[in-house]
DNA sequence: TTGAAAGCGTTACCAC
DNA sequence: GTGGTAACGCTTTCAA
């Protein structure tokens, strides 16, 4: 099992000894300790760097209590979302100091060897992505005191949440959608029972109705873009009276492949059936789609929803909260433009 | 800093005073030691049940050396390829008890704290992916003795690699284009210094040459979807009578990108122009790109590259190794078929 | 079959 | 300023 090759690494105490002070005097040196005199520093510090030491993370969170470790959770990759944010925690999170142990991608629920990483790794805190409202992942976390942020998606409980407001979503494409004269809306639902999902919906609906439209049918969706695919599929095969003008996708890879349905059965978006979504994934601005959508705060999210995390973290007993953030409306080709230019 | 809500976690030593035994046989007993008696076993086993106890993994980290942590840096998630081979880590890693630590997401060189974290963290091994020729990451684990897999990437040293053919998956769909009668190849290349993309194009055009043909173009490309757009672009911009009749992308998303510029600017895929690309991403699959393409073994890369870290960790002593995993060419409809039925 | 004690690498507390 | 010691939670000798 020894490796000739690679001595033992440094430790405090290696280097205590050939520094011929106390461990102590090291590791308080290492951290720079006002209270250590330059001199002394300066020699320990070089004699680490000769040594190339570097502290070991395990045995100081054994006595500070504190990992820095952060769990993470993720959906399915099929939705492209959930990997851009990923790529917002990892990046976001190391600049705080914090690292993401990678305990579930998918959208299936976690198993127990998972849930039980969780608490044997000691993350400090635990983000939640996952759309599945039966996470369990949540409920291990708050029996065991580990605090949990969900981002796009509502905490049923013990957790706070950061999330788009996927209602104001709903509306504002309705109404961008009612002001470019559109009159037969529907929507492509996301899987079912995913907050998320259900409220850019509602938002939608709520909105068509309002504006004493009938109300938009809703298609079966899903999670990804075949889901989105079947719908378009669904309503290409539509007789043309019965078609409607404007297809709602509650998310970009759904819309995505709704587009890819209709232009494949010959329609034209949005010279037929103007289609938007939302999520502002990179992939629905791209030259085939040029999806309209309402976009989410991606970078603000995450950024949040560690604030909350990490307060947590520190000691601080608040409240669950629930911080819903502002999304943007990304206008582009996808979608008849509005008959006058007026738009809230 | 005490949270009253939440007791203390429970401990071997805790378990032990409950039970009033020695913490070794509360060890002993969780770990299933045959020479504990069961009916202590099975005290024991109810109490930490009961507790809802833990193990520590950080505390016994400290005294085994093994972390159960294996060090994950990713390239850019703007090629999905890079999402699919995390999703595929995380799921058959955690199917060997093993963890991701996620370090590093993206194409940029890995900062200091990142590659530091390594080792702080005590992997016990790492998995690279990032496409860049200069990681960091692997200079500073074979420093340090940890045990590197490099998965799509060549290693320069002190490192094994799993990789797919990249030359096979260059001649395989060279061949392919000429049987189908294509004459005038280009490639769009890949980042350059990358040692997957340069291997494609090298099959690609040592077998385009071979065939008495005068050398494809190669277009300056890039690792995303933009950057296929642009190389198609200029090619779509080409004087008919100098405009390839077939396009590799040396990754999938960068044919993806050259075959929307090629379509906006009015041309047919594959009617006029057929693409081609290598990785087998999900996408590429889709409708609206129907992409032939080699794709990489990636379950089975996994596999390998899981193998061959485990088998270090475990601490054979082994002289690094490359493997060349056989992809599989996936025909579809962004290509002209062969004239003739026949093709190896 | 079980117990006691040492040790993993670090930090914190209390002396000096 | 610096040193000693205890402690974090666990496993592993060595004894009994």
């Amino acid at each position: 099992m020894e490796d000739p090759q690679h001595p033992a690494r440094a430790t405090v105490a290696s280097l205590a000894r050939r520094a011929g002070v106390a461990a102590s005097t090291v590791s308080r040196a290492l951290r720079d300790d006002p209270r250590i005199s330059p001199q002394v520093r300066a020699r320990i510090a070089a004699l680490a760097a000769e040594a190339g030491y570097t502290p070991n993370a395990l045995a100081r969170t054994l006595v500070s209590g504190r990992s820095g470790l952060i769990g993470l959770v993720l959906g399915p990759i099929e939705n492209p979302f959930y990997t851009e944010l990923m790529q917002q925690a990892v990046v976001q999170a190391a600049a705080r100091g914090y690292r993401l142990l990678l305990l579930h991608v998918g959208s299936g629920p976690i198993d127990d060897a998972t849930a039980a990483a969780l608490l044997q790794y000691r993350v400090d805190g635990c983000l939640i992505t996952s759309a599945e409202l039966s996470s369990r992942a949540a409920s291990v976390c708050a029996a065991n005191g580990v605090p949990v942020v969900m981002i796009n998606r509502v905490a049923r409980e013990h957790a706070s949440a950061v999330s788009c407001d996927n209602l104001a979503a709903g509306e504002t494409l309705a109404d961008l959608l009612l002001a470019a004269g559109h009159r037969r809306m529907a929507v492509i639902a996301g899987n079912p029972g995913t907050s998320t999902n259900i409220e850019r919906a509602d938002g939608f609906i709520r909105r068509v109705t309002a504006a004493g439209l009938p109300a938009p049918a809703v298609l079966p969706g899903g999670g990804d873009h075949a889901a989105g695919y079947a719908a378009g599929q669904a309503v290409a095969a539509l007789p043309r009276a019965e078609r409607p003008d404007a297809l709602f996708g509650v998310s970009d890879i759904l819309a995505m492949g709704a587009m890819d349905a209709l232009r494949e059965a010959g329609l034209s978006v949005p010279g037929d059936i103007s289609v938007v979504g939302a999520d502002g994934i990179a992939a629905a601005g791209r030259p085939p789609y040029r999806l309209t959508s309402y976009a989410q705060p991606l970078e603000a999210m995450v950024s949040r929803g560690l604030d909350l995390l990490l307060a947590r973290i520190g000691g601080a007993r608040m409240p669950d909260e629930r911080v819903l953030l502002r999304g943007q409306l990304i206008r582009r080709a996808s979608a008849r433009l509005p008959l006058e230019a007026a738009l809230t």
